[in-house]
RNA sequence: GGGGAGAUGGCGAAAUCGGCAGCCGCAUCGGACUUAAAAUCCGAAGGCCGCAAGGCCGUGCGGGUUCGAGUCCCGCUCUCCCCA
């Protein structure tokens, strides 16, 4: 009486992990720390819970690690897999401002569902260790790491023009507004100068770029990293203005164009705009600069956009021409598409040879120059085209003749010779804005003094706690809201005694996120934010799944402060991310009727190969987009489990296809994972039987001799662990599964000759994917210990490979017959079988040549 | 606009050292078992032609390299993702 009953099983299993603490992992010191054992720490993008739950989508990357975790322990690591949660942030914030509920509640709320989810899928993580980042235990360090950052000078105050939104009362950062809208809720935004705190990231660009080579990340991370930071190599020159006594500096990355710059612009924010500006250009200067404000930086630097500016009245002199040479008298414009935080927010304008001088050029009338000859057979101004690739100096002076690269080095060395430029690196990363009048974050460490100084709670009267308010909306007037609770914000500076007012403004969202690895090493510590010994010996993180939505943001930001820790002696590794791994995204189905409006999903049903409204009967289209509310297409992971069972769901997960692959959740595809769950249930189980395992597994059962049928399915063993070695290697996890069918469907055949060592090893091999199961045969089987703790198989090569094998024999490179050969028969034998084999085809035919690849192919070509 | 990834049966996919294209699964069809159905088991199946044997065509499109290309090179089309 032992039918498959996965709830029962599952539940037993989830309960004796708990209880055990199966899978809490040891730190240096710890009773029961094996130091032989090499560590490895396998990290989730950690959630913010949101009110919805987990979708399928989320749990793709979780159990990957999971599986990836599991085997690892089984190959004997000391495995480091936690999880906890980023709980600070705008959306709950934003939530309970709409239900009246505190963040606090609802974070709580949400965590508990987040780690119900978890681990109702089986997930094996060391829950000794979880996290929130909005616990004070854990922020209390995040403030203190602020604090180091404050102390090495890379956080100040600013007055910058930034983002604000309206709708949410709240600053928010470049990256959060998207075509002048907030990402969050996509609310309008405007720009608006503000005082705020800035970390200076841009300290950290050439570091930040170079140490990309030093990890082991997917290329295209890395280029979009640098893409980001953005560096560029040029020169700095100075031009004076005309009949004012000023000098404008430019930045350009082709110093060996200046003799062919015949204007300028400068942002229309630029500090001089205001001082050389002729007085009857006053008024349209002044126009323009109003309506450059409200614009975003991708509209002003969109290059494909018609361009606008406006004249200043003023003329500056090119330093590349003799005084009083006519060609050296340049107009200085105002236009929006030069920026003032890059570079110096002036530009020389080289209309010969830049896309956006040319169009701003042709716009208004300007003149054009050629400094540089394409080489021949490119088209350049002679052709009517703008140029910008590498050429040759020509009309500028002291560089002509040179080619580009040249001639850039030589315009430097006479620009400094003459004092007039010196060579400069720039870089598109800005300053990052670390501050938000928000509740929901960290309070800033820091306190305000009657005279305007600023001083750092001391570390011992750390955290910072953020008070208690039932009042947290924004104010109308984008004050932060900590500035309304006015027994907190006054306090007293334990130092000095003098009275002092708090900071009110809180930390980004991704401020908790920034060094959480390091936290999960030692989460319990209340002496220090972990020790230096955890951190030495867990560091870096081995391999960091998640996805590749946080390229640029999370990454950027997490590298940054770790290298801060770096130089502060705080971790020891420069780089926090040793590998990292992006999952691909989990699609779903949505349906679209004739005239492609949107069907909900429960509102489909199938009929044959198409796809048709329940209702109306229309047939429908199917496409694969992603998950949405909207399209009630959305797959919650409870669902699946209450059906299939938690190892079923689990291998549909990994089956699907690779990890890295964007692939539709189809629920039609679930019960092939569940058919394979039960037949390997019942080869290991007679449901009807008293006995709950069958008598050939059980402890003790004798060894059949490894012959006939038996000896094939040894190979089968060895060639499966073989082929998942191969899987894990490559994260397409799919093609273990695949493996494990196939060996089951071969076992299935001759049941008989299957034994108990196979069994084992099959069973181990299936423990990662599916453990609920795995543990309970291995059980039933009275093998000792757990199967999760179990050592890991290793093939044999002497079993992968049978005596015959068999070659295909392609005439012409067409595939004709198939011959089978000795596994290690010589090159002749192999040809001479070969020519039987292709029999007919090569009958009356010239053989001008034979290919034979030995254990592959052999190809006769004839005439 | 810039950057990235991808395109293989009705569907998810496999084949990454250039060597039998389609492992494994889903859906489909046929058979066995059953009073019946479900479940299970066995089998078929890329397309076209053919009773069959067999042949031809086939990895988004067009070229190229090679004895041999899904895989490498050049050009194109389309899709998805990211950044704003």
């Amino acid at each position: 009486m032992h039918p498959y009953d996965a709830r029962a099983i599952e539940t037993q299993w989830q309960r004796h992990w708990k209880s055990t603490q199966a899978f809490r992992s040891t730190n240096p010191g710890e009773p029961g720390f094996d130091p032989k054992a090499p560590k490895f720490y396998v990290l989730d993008m950690f959630p913010y819970p949101s009110g919805s739950g987990l979708h399928v989508g989320h749990a793709l990357g979780y159990v990957g690690t999971d599986v990836i975790a599991r085997r690892k322990r089984m190959q004997g690591f000391n495995v480091l897999h936690p999880m906890g949660w980023d709980a600070f942030g705008l959306p709950a914030e934003q939530y309970a401002i709409q239900t009246g509920k505190h963040p606090r509640a609802t974070t709580a709320e949400n965590t508990a569902n987040f780690k119900r989810q978890l681990e109702l899928i089986g997930l094996s993580y060391d829950w000794s260790r979880e996290i929130d980042t909005s616990d004070p235990a854990y922020y209390r360090w995040t403030q203190w790491l602020f604090l180091k950052l404050h102390e090495r000078g890379l956080a100040y105050q600013a007055e910058v023009p930034v983002w604000w939104c309206e709708e949410l009362k709240t600053v928010l950062a470049n990256e959060e507004v998207i075509n002048g809208r907030s990402e969050r809720g996509n609310h309008p935004c405007v720009r608006r100068p503000l005082k705020q705190w800035m970390l200076k990231i841009t300290a950290y660009a050439e570091r930040l770029l170079a140490d990309l080579d030093l990890i082991d990340w997917p290329e295209s991370i890395k280029i979009q990293q640098r893409e980001w930071i953005g560096r560029s190599e040029g020169a700095e020159i100075r031009f004076d203005v005309e009949h004012d006594g000023g000098a404008i500096t430019v930045f350009t990355t082709r110093p060996d164009t200046l003799w062919g710059a015949t204007f300028m612009v400068l942002a229309p924010e630029h500090a001089l705009v205001k001082t050389i500006t002729t007085a009857d250009r006053r008024a349209a200067v002044e126009a323009y600069q109003k309506e450059a404000t409200a614009k975003s930086e991708l509209e002003r630097g969109d290059a494909s956009k018609t361009k606008t500016g406006v004249f200043t009245g003023a003329y500056a002199r090119n330093p590349g021409f003799e005084a009083g040479d006519p060609r050296g008298r340049v107009p200085v414009w105002i236009a929006d598409y030069v920026l003032l935080g890059y570079g110096t927010g002036a530009i020389m304008c080289v209309p010969g040879h830049d896309e956006r001088d040319h169009a701003f050029a042709q716009a208004f009338g300007l003149e054009v120059r050629e400094v540089v000859l394409p080489p021949k057979g490119a088209k350049g101004l002679a052709d009517g085209v703008c140029f910008t690739e590498h050429g040759t100096a020509v009309n500028s002076g002291p560089i002509d003749g040179l080619a580009t690269p040249a001639a850039k080095a030589k315009a430097i060395e006479w620009l400094v010779a003459r004092g007039i430029g010196k060579a400069r690196v720039t870089y598109k990363l800005r300053d990052w804005l670390f501050s938000r009048q928000r509740y929901w974050g960290e309070p800033f460490p820091l306190l305000h003094g009657a005279d305007g100084s600023i001083v750092p709670v001391p570390e011992d009267a750390l955290p910072v706690l953020l008070p208690e308010m039932q009042d947290f909306k924004p104010a109308p007037d984008g004050s932060a809201p900590l500035a309304r609770a006015k027994d907190w914000v006054t306090t007293i500076d334990p130092r000095t005694g003098k009275p002092v007012r708090r900071d009110t403004d809180t930390m980004p969202g991704w401020a908790g996120s920034c060094w959480y690895w390091l936290r999960f090493m030692d989460p319990k510590n209340d002496q220090a934010a972990f020790s230096k010994e955890a951190e030495r010996y867990w560091g870096p993180v081995d391999l960091y799944v998640g996805g590749a939505a946080h390229a640029v943001m999370h990454l950027l930001y997490a590298r940054f402060w770790h290298k801060v820790f770096f130089d502060a002696g705080i971790v020891s590794t420069p780089e926090p991310f040793q590998k990292l791994f992006n999952q691909g995204m989990v699609e779903a189905f949505a349906y679209q009727d004739a005239t492609g409006r949107l069907v909900a999903s429960d509102e489909v049903e199938p009929r044959g190969h198409a796809f048709v409204q329940k209702a109306s009967g229309a047939e429908l289209q199917q496409i694969v987009t992603k998950m949405a509310k909207s399209l009630k297409n959305v797959v919650n992971p409870d669902d699946i489990i209450a059906e299939y069972g938690a190892d079923t769901f689990r291998l549909y997960e990994m089956f699907m296809g690779p990890l890295a692959d964007s692939k539709p959740w189809n629920p039609r595809d679930i019960p092939g994972c569940r058919r394979f769950v039960e037949r390997v249930w019942r080869l290991f189980v007679d449901p009807e039987a008293e006995a709950p395992i069958k008598p050939q597994f059980a402890l003790g059962a004798k060894e059949p001799a490894l012959e006939g049928a038996t000896l094939a399915l040894e190979r089968g063993v060895h060639r499966l662990v073989a082929r998942t070695d191969d899987a894990f290697h490559h994260f397409n996890l799919n093609t273990a599964i695949a493996a494990m069918m196939g060996f089951l469907n071969d076992a299935m055949k001759t049941p008989e000759a299957f034994t108990r060592s196979q069994a084992l090893r099959f069973v181990q091999v299936l423990a990662p994917f599916a453990p609920h199961m795995a543990e309970e045969l291995w059980q039933r089987m009275g093998a000792p210990g757990e199967v999760a703790r179990s050592a890991w198989p290793r093939p044999d090569p002497a079993f992968l490979v049978d005596d015959e094998i068999e070659i295909p024999v392609q005439v012409n490179g067409r595939h004709r017959a198939t011959v089978k050969v000795p596994k290690d028969a010589e090159p002749a034998a192999v040809e001479a079988a070969a020519r039987a084999g292709a029999g007919a085809h090569l009958d009356g035919k010239e053989v001008v040549k034979v290919v034979v690849v030995p254990k592959r192919l052999v190809n006769f070509v004839v005439r």
